[in-house]
DNA sequence: CGACACATTGAGATTAGTCAAAGCATGTGG
DNA sequence: CCACATGCTTTGACTAATCTCAATGTGTCG
């Protein structure tokens, strides 16, 4: 039975449906791509540092850093992976990651051979579209960090951060209405953030204690998520995601999950 | 007579042989296509910020950055354009740019309409190969900027981002090889690093103080490349520029600029 | 009961920001 | 040639955000 008949393939294929183009036949070819499923665990490594790993490895489970350790011993994570993403498109064009990706929990990933999903992606316009949309809006999360880092404040930040992260999770249908599970250690969110473990608990507090968010046991609830967005300076267009969640009234939305069905 | 063959092209069509496969029916492709160049004048609008600019815009001549400036009016620039660059090539997949790109010097700038730019990378492997991989190196210095922000100090990145213009520039001969003209004022440099323009100041003071970089009129002269590149930790794999002119023995080195040739 | 991993707290140090003024070219109009 | 405006750089004094170091608390697990 093909990878894709998985639960969890579910967050993977919504995300290359939410390209516009992206059809049966197109789904057809990733379906039958040969892949190799296999769990991580916690800590473990879902991409290797250095030159020549020539798969290309998506999360279908589980979260996973992009992770690169200086000279000083300090840490930066400057890219998250949630169920769905693929933990290094850029092998497709350049070769060999130039950073690690390792797992903060443990994980499901898919592999695909570099070539073999080249060639499907040749061959079916929809498919390759998707998966170079899902590489530009990696981009664009990469460049909101950026401006996040450059000139927001710890707690501006950390809002934005959490905004993003509900808006992605709910997407692939892994957030709850009202927040979602968040596996980071403050450790691990503090290398997102750029900020020292210390500094990103006294944030959080403050975040606490004025109610905008609540957050025990890596149980993130988020009471008003308008008033969280404004706190962060949060706007969901760049995910090119539907609305991110926001709407309250109405069917679902164009981004919310939907069951995965493998035929047209 | 095709935009190709302006002298300015050049920094382009670098690039673009850049990527292994990019032969001359690709450069037939990308030279035939129509194109409309024109003169941006400083602080004029290279990319329009907002939805629907159906056009792909490259830099041939001149410095641009992206702009995001945020509620608090202080300004963030995610990303730098120098000549070869093509200034929104996320375009290709989302609708409309998330920020908008404004001219740092006067610029020469081609625009290509985005469907028929699309074609020709669908017609043609190598164009389209080119293309992605210069968006995998832009997603890749965006990247680089993350870590710098969150984990260097303003010292480090300052250092770090003067070796990476150098290697950018290098790679599409705007360097001399001693140094390259830095036309962006503290306060630009500011937005670039995430700091004040007085912060810029003091910094590039130091750097001076110590010898690591000469700075004048907007000429930088990096006596030893080697040492600004240990102050700033940079290392040029991520631009996958060739060896960013670190090379001083040989011939020239592959990521260093060839005189444009049109025929094969 | 440790051992461990993580969260929390306190106190002092440092980096970078803020505000304000002065210096220094360059260009313009008279 | 001067008077003045403009845009950028430089300097000084003070403030604020964040880091560092070190200790304590808390829950889970064997």
């Amino acid at each position: 039975m093909s990878w894709a008949h998985r639960a969890d393939a579910a967050s993977f294929l919504t995300r290359l449906r939410q390209s516009p183009g992206f059809g049966p036949v197109d789904l057809a070819a990733i379906t039958k791509s040969t892949a190799d499923v296999r769990t991580v665990d916690h800590h473990g490594t879902v991409v290797p540092e250095g030159r020549r790993d020539d798969r290309i490895h998506v999360v279908l489970e589980g979260w996973a850093a992009q992770a690169r350790i200086l000279e000083t011993g300090s840490r930066q994570i400057p890219a998250l992976f949630i169920p769905g993403d693929i933990a290094n498109i850029d092998a497709l064009h350049l070769p060999g990651a130039d950073y690690g990706t390792v797992a903060l929990t443990r994980c499901t990933v898919v592999s695909f051979a570099r070539d073999e999903l080249d060639t499907a992606m040749n061959l079916h316009r929809g498919l390759r579209d998707a998966v170079y949309r899902m590489m530009a809006v990696e981009k664009a999360i990469a460049t909101q960090w950026t401006v996040g880092l450059g000139r927001r404040s710890a707690r501006e930040r950390t809002a934005h951060l959490l905004c993003e992260l509900f808006a992605r999770l709910h997407a692939v249908g892994a957030a709850r209405p009202g927040g979602f599970a968040l596996p980071l250690t403050q450790e691990e969110l503090a290398d997102v953030l750029g900020l020292t473990a210390v500094h990103v608990n006294r944030t959080l507090q403050a975040l606490r204690s004025v109610g905008l968010i609540r957050l025990k046991d890596h149980v993130l609830t988020i009471p008003d998520r308008d008033s969280l967005a404004r706190e962060g300076g949060f706007e969901a267009a760049y995910l090119h995601n539907g609305d991110g969640g926001a709407g309250r009234a109405g069917s679902r939305p164009s981004g919310a999950p939907e069951p995965a069905r493998l035929g047209a």
